[in-house]
RNA sequence: GGGUCGUUAGCUCAGUCGGUAGAGCAGUUGGCUUUUAACCAAUUGGUCCGGAGUUCGAGUCUCCGACGACCCA
């Protein structure tokens, strides 16, 4: 932090503490091998007692972060604590070589310390070590949070996760279920012969979503330089190369507002499958889903900030328009149907519309509006507005929709997902309408892509692909109220 | 972008009507041979987020700003 801290008497105690060891002789030392840890131990002796201990004597070496200390006399309780848990050691000074005890109260609550002994049941039934070597690893500079109330303040827990870390359990839990999530999505993927890839973050033009980029400069080649919105148009023309399951699992950058929902850089599980559609890529979501749910919560039935949603029985799938009737139960679809009358529907609903809006995207507006924040059990939404879906295929029956849908649970998209547009020409037109809303002011809106025109131009296979939000979807299956929550460092403002 | 709330000791929090800044934990010193947020005694520790204003006097009232949380767009 700042020189004020760096002064803070706490902390020159300790480093008054530190000096001293340094003095005594290796201060940090590297040769300590611990040979098992905190959970472990449960796992396997947790049931057992003194009887089982006297007759089957268990030396262990573990090693850890001192959360907790009781002194009474001659000797002390410590609760250290590993990566897979806490075990309480009991230190007596008479079992301790001559001085080290004493050494040991003049330790601190966050120190890292190594430890050795025999496994015995306290008089109060906890399992825990009677130690007979004991030595400091790391010194702690700095003093923990309240042992009881740990660290409560949001912004100090984003700023400065490795404490949120050790000190919250829910925090720990959390990522480890962000970590099984993505990996249960991978294997998910992986059984069924997707093939894992990595695009450039670093793009050209910037492609693949509607998204301002961040703009960024490479100096060698003197040119700018987009992080990337979304990867793909890469993992299409991969498709075109023959790779005909691909996916990828990384970040994307959008400069746009932060919020519950939004961080500037946020990870996606992107994928195509060649000679499929979307909906077979809406089952293959509600599969993934349901088998998610139950392998990291255990349970169809995911709660959600007092909400129930159960992924056990099929998602409810309807169309944008379907779904804007049902939510406004006072529109008809003819008003839907007519630029002017759904011009008239939105500005009623205070939405503010640019003239160069088409009916599509006029709906698409309504439906954010009035639809969105509403879909609390799972929902696919189809038939997304052509004007709003510039690399989905065109619906054979209805041109003005594509074969497109986006998937919403409680009130949150999570998934976008469609047949890709395959027809090179169609896609460079598309491409030229929205170089056509960039000029006009959209800074949304994509570029022309010509080198993946030339990719189409090649023969992309009828195409399926979609993009999952794993942020989202951790939020969900953690049952955490932001984004940040679910991000071990996400973006703050500067302190100051 | 707008609104509401918050920011006080390392941490968690009190602070009345505007009148010299409080507790618990942590730290320090002493006591204590099976504790469970151990306990007992003593004790150290403050840029009350920053700035300006009102006032004899501001943690407290007013305004501006920073950061955060929530809601709205």
């Amino acid at each position: 932090m700042n020189d004020k801290t760096d002064e803070h008497r706490l902390i020159a105690e300790r480093r008054d503490k530190l000096n001293k060891i340094r003095e005594q002789g290796i201060a940090f030392p590297n040769d300590f091998k611990r040979n098992t840890v905190a959970g472990e131990l449960h796992a396997e002796y947790g049931d057992k007692d003194n009887d089982f201990f006297d007759a089957n004597p268990v030396r262990v070496k573990v090693a850890g972060r001192m959360m907790l200390r009781r002194v009474m006399g001659k000797n002390s309780f410590v609760k250290l604590q590993d990566m897979s848990g806490q075990i309480q050691l009991f230190v007596s000074r008479d079992a301790l070589p001559e001085g080290l005890y004493a050494d040991f109260k003049g330790w601190d609550i966050g120190d890292i310390l190594g430890a050795e002994g025999l496994l015995f049941v306290t008089k109060t039934g906890e399992l825990s070590v009677k130690l007979d070597a004991l030595q400091l690893l790391t010194k702690s500079l700095r003093p923990l949070p309240d042992k009881y109330h740990g660290l409560t303040d949001t912004e100090s827990r984003y700023r400065q996760r490795y404490v949120d870390l050790i000190m919250s359990d829910v925090t720990r839990k959390t990522f480890k279920m962000r970590t099984d999530i993505i990996q249960y999505v991978r294997d998910f993927l992986n059984q069924r012969d997707y093939l894992e890839v990595e695009t450039p973050m670093m793009q050209v033009i910037p492609g693949g979503a509607t998204a301002r980029p961040f703009i960024t400069f490479h100096h060698a080649l003197d040119m700018d330089l987009f992080l990337r919105v979304a990867p793909e148009l890469y993992l299409k023309r991969l498709v075109v190369g023959g790779f005909e399951r691909v996916y990828e699992i990384n970040r994307n950058f959008r400069n746009e507002g932060l919020s519950t929902r939004h961080n500037p850089e946020f990870t996606m599980v992107e994928f195509y499958q060649a000679y499929a559609d979307y909906n077979d890529l809406m089952d293959l979501t509600e599969e993934l889903l349901r088998g998610l749910a139950v392998d990291v919560i255990g349970s169809t039935t995911i709660s959600y900030q007092g909400e129930s949603y159960d992924f056990g029985k099929p998602f409810a799938r309807m169309t944008v328009k379907e779904s804007i009737l049902q939510f406004n139960p006072d529109l008809n679809e003819a008003q839907l149907d007519d630029l002017d009358q759904a011009r008239q529907v939105a500005d009623q609903l205070g939405i503010p519309l640019k003239d160069s809006y088409g009916l599509g995207k006029v709906q698409i507006e309504i439906f954010e509006k009035t639809v969105e924040h509403r879909l609390m059990d799972p929902t696919f939404i189809t038939a997304y507005p052509t004007e709003v879906s510039p690399l989905a295929r065109r619906n054979d029956q209805d041109p003005f929709v594509t074969d497109r849908f986006e998937f919403f649970v409680g009130g949150r998209e999570i998934a976008n997902g469609f047949s890709e547009l395959n027809d090179a020409e169609d896609q460079a037109d598309r491409f030229r309408k929205q170089v056509q809303e960039k000029e006009a002011g959209d800074d949304e809106a994509m570029h022309f892509d010509e080198d993946y025109i030339c990719a189409l131009e090649h023969g992309l296979p009828p195409t399926a692909g979609e993009g999952i939000g794993i942020d989202r979807l951790v939020m969900l299956l953690t049952d955490s109220p932001s984004i940040r929550d679910v991000l071990l460092f996400p973006h703050m403002r500067k302190e100051d």
